[in-house]
DNA sequence: CGAGCAGTTGAACAACCTCAAAAACGGTGG
DNA sequence: CCACCGTTTTTGAGGTTGTTCAACTGCTCG
């Protein structure tokens, strides 16, 4: 749900003593948790349980997960490490979240949470900035669904895991696709049908080269080009407090 | 863009008398600011301008507005009065955002605004409740463009603009659509014919009655049959530091 | 080996889109 | 007040993308 402060990934070591020379991050906040496995498949909460924890996945993947109406469902996101689940105002939760693989996760009840952001003031810009990168996520998600074709949705999804997951080395990336082609599909606003021929498609056509059960690799250029967002800095890392600017023209 | 802070007109008066005399709300930090005012169809600011203000909006409406790739247009929300637009954290902005009609706002630089939040700590769960409101829109209108028909989109779109600006005395809601059919289509991932079509389809239905230029009246428990999302309370107004107990079933 | 499930493939269909033209509106200037 | 023009909206006919329904493959796990 919220990006992950790749910024803080690589803390110097130091030994939390309360409060006083630790470098505050969100994930500090949950450091003393004790880890919680969730099986594949089962749920961490549901849509509309009472809100009473915020969840930091430590490993593994989560669905975000509404059902409308007639049982229609929509994955609103999915939740890598690093990331937190379950922050909102609200009594209750608006979503459920959901276990793609084995996740781990540290748990922090929502009343502690808040007190801790109070407590400690350079928290709360970051929790401000995660807030704000989801919402620039949604956006990005409404821009996918509301014009994309059914083969730029998968494109830029592939790019998305590529970004969060993947691993990258000079320009091209391999991703793993651990949730089902109905998760997919529920996330893209499409069917499973739908996304297995465009997979096919793309793969047919050399864009995607499948590697190993659920795993694919492309070259990061040429399948952001066929994502529809040709916008410069779109595709490329977020420019936080980093500019990036890897980008040539042609293999 | 941000949900009108509906929860505190009406708050009960058992809770948390603190500040008597001055109650700061997100709208006083705008209070002593001169109001501006924007011709409709001319821009508050472009996507991916220096994000140096905030504003508040008096009176209007205005468009927010995202251009994909090769000149693919998404509305991702209208910014009613009440409403901020503006906040991020990266230094440009995602989004532009275009008057509609006519519109009066109040403008803060972010900088200060910033500060504004940090002194005051009672404005900063007002903020953040803003935040996850915009967020919990972001998700409905990603359910909305995943799922729905064109139909149902209409009708949550009447629905939303009868909670917002709606006149509504016993069920009935007469609102008013100052945008044109280009927008309202961009905003729901829709052509202006499919608009038009089942605006036309939904008045001789019944449904929907036309009222003056550009308004409509229709009764609010039937357009939220047709709206798709059936859900018990999604259609009601927000419970936000309401604790409802309202479910059964068994604990 | 067979049951069960996820994924793929095919054919018919529907919802929505595209293109085109007509109609309604709103402003402007006689 | 009316005629004119540009713009927005409506309406129509035909085309496309993605869906639906259904059969089939292949994998995993008893």
């Amino acid at each position: 749900m919220f990006a992950a402060e790749r910024e803080y990934q690589f803390r110097p070591s130091n030994v939390t003593s309360i409060a006083a020379a630790t470098p505050p991050t969100l994930a500090s906040v949950f450091k003393s948790q004790p880890i919680e496995t969730i099986q594949a498949g089962s749920a961490l909460f549901w849509e509309r349980d009472p809100a009473k924890h915020i969840f930091e996945v430590v490993e593994g993947v989560l669905r975000v997960v509404r059902i409308i109406g007639d049982g229609r469902r929509i994955i609103t996101g999915f939740v890598f490490p690093g990331d937190l689940v379950g922050i909102s105002m609200k009594d209750r939760y608006l979503y459920g979240a959901e276990a793609v693989t084995v996740t781990k996760v540290r748990r922090f009840a929502r009343s502690a949470f808040q007190e801790k952001i109070n407590q400690c003031p350079e928290l709360r810009p970051k929790l401000f900035a995660r807030l704000c990168d989801e919402m620039a996520a949604a956006q990005d998600q409404m821009a996918l669904l509301a014009c994309k074709t059914a083969e730029e949705r998968l494109c830029s999804f592939l790019l998305l895991l590529a970004r969060r997951t993947g691993a990258i080395s000079k320009s091209t990336a391999t991703v793993d696709l651990p949730m089902t082609r109905q998760d997919i599909a529920d996330y893209l606003g499409l069917t499973i049908e739908t996304v297995s021929r465009n997979m096919t498609k793309l793969t047919a056509r050399g864009m995607i080269v499948p590697k190993g059960r659920h795993g694919y690799q492309f070259k990061i250029d040429r399948l952001a080009l066929l994502a529809g967002d040709d916008d410069a800095d779109n595709n490329s890392y977020d420019d936080h407090d980093m500019v990036v600017g890897q980008r040539f023209g042609r293999p």
